[in-house]
DNA sequence: AATTCAAGGCTAAGTGCATTAGCTTATGGC
DNA sequence: GCCATAAGCTAATGCACTTAGCCTTGAATT
């Protein structure tokens, strides 16, 4: 039997891919199938399914902080709060299953832990402000909770009609930007 | 054997009694334990396991509609908005296995559907308009978006440490009511 | 009071999945 | 070329959902 060349991102990658096709709820059977191996066989290259799990998961915050990064850059205060919110949303709604995937709890894994930290210090970074400082935690969990639910309720579909949707995020996320004084 | 007194509606309260000590996802096989019954016998009740899901889905925004309409009456306007938020987080906290069970997508059942409806009816009517208005659809998804954002992430322990958790939300609720104009 | 009959139990069996154990083979370093 | 390890495999276990088919309870009707 030929090697399949299979790796710990391979086969997160092949999550990925079946989390992409079929929605966030993937199965080690499927991913085997796609590499074309016998479900045991990735017990070599990952500890499990939870364990998978939480590495997908780490990926996909890892994507998520990528995609903010790169259209915040190292601004603050209004302006690049907004610019943030609209990453985040832009990247759950052009990954719509993968950002269902996306733990509000982030226990398990370090790498995992590690990814969710990054991403809050760009809200942090964003924000302007350190968390020695109380109104900056809050404006941090403020920001996170606006991006989230929004994006969290438009990719599920829980605003029925898709209309109106980027006023409707403009208007939610300038409110949060101004009413939190940045 | 005699019988065991179940119906639809205490296989669904059953169901919520494993949620609440064991946390969102449960099993039929739990239930059927609790019943005192075998598995199988639970489909002379619930047409299987997502069905279930469906109806404890349902069980939930009502409940959580019925805090949120005790706390906020027929008002309109900030105030009624503002306690609106904080019902909404108080049932959330109290209650967070249960909430987590709340499917952003109410697809479907059609119990689950009117449930959602009744809650997002209330959200309309607290901030005081009506869906024939652009400028109300997005004030309610606004105030879904930022109640349930900042509730996922505080139930689900995504905040890190439990502390100032009723400034952050009183500051987010704020900004939103206010920056909505309500 | 006797009978009927549907509702609500049951066991048995099938499917799919995750997981563990133990074996075999490919492959890269000596 | 040899050998150790990594990476496959099959077999088997356990658990969950689900369907099929049987049996009993118990209430309503006669």
């Amino acid at each position: 039997m030929p090697r399949a060349g299979l790796s710990e991102a391979v086969v997160v990658d092949l999550a990925l891919s079946v989390v992409d096709e079929t929605g966030p709820d993937f199965t080690l059977a499927q991913i085997a199938q796609r590499a074309g191996v016998a479900t045991p066989s990735l017990y070599k290259h990952v500890d499990g399914l939870s364990c998978l799990r939480d590495l997908v998961a780490a990926r996909v915050l890892d994507e998520l902080s990528d995609a903010i990064e790169a259209a915040t850059g190292d601004g603050s205060g209004a302006e690049a709060t907004m610019a943030l919110m609209q990453a985040y949303r832009r990247y759950a709604v052009g990954n719509p299953n993968r950002y269902a995937l996306v733990p509000p709890q982030p226990l398990g894994r370090p790498e995992l832990q590690a990814a969710a930290n990054r991403l809050v210090g760009l809200v942090e970074r964003a924000v302007g402000g350190s968390f020695e400082d109380a109104l900056t935690v809050r404006r941090v969990r403020a920001v996170r909770s606006a991006a989230h639910g929004f994006a969290s309720l438009e990719t599920a579909g829980g605003f029925g009609m898709p209309v109106d949707l980027d006023a409707s995020f403009e208007l939610l996320s300038r409110a949060v930007v101004s009413g939190l004084g940045l």
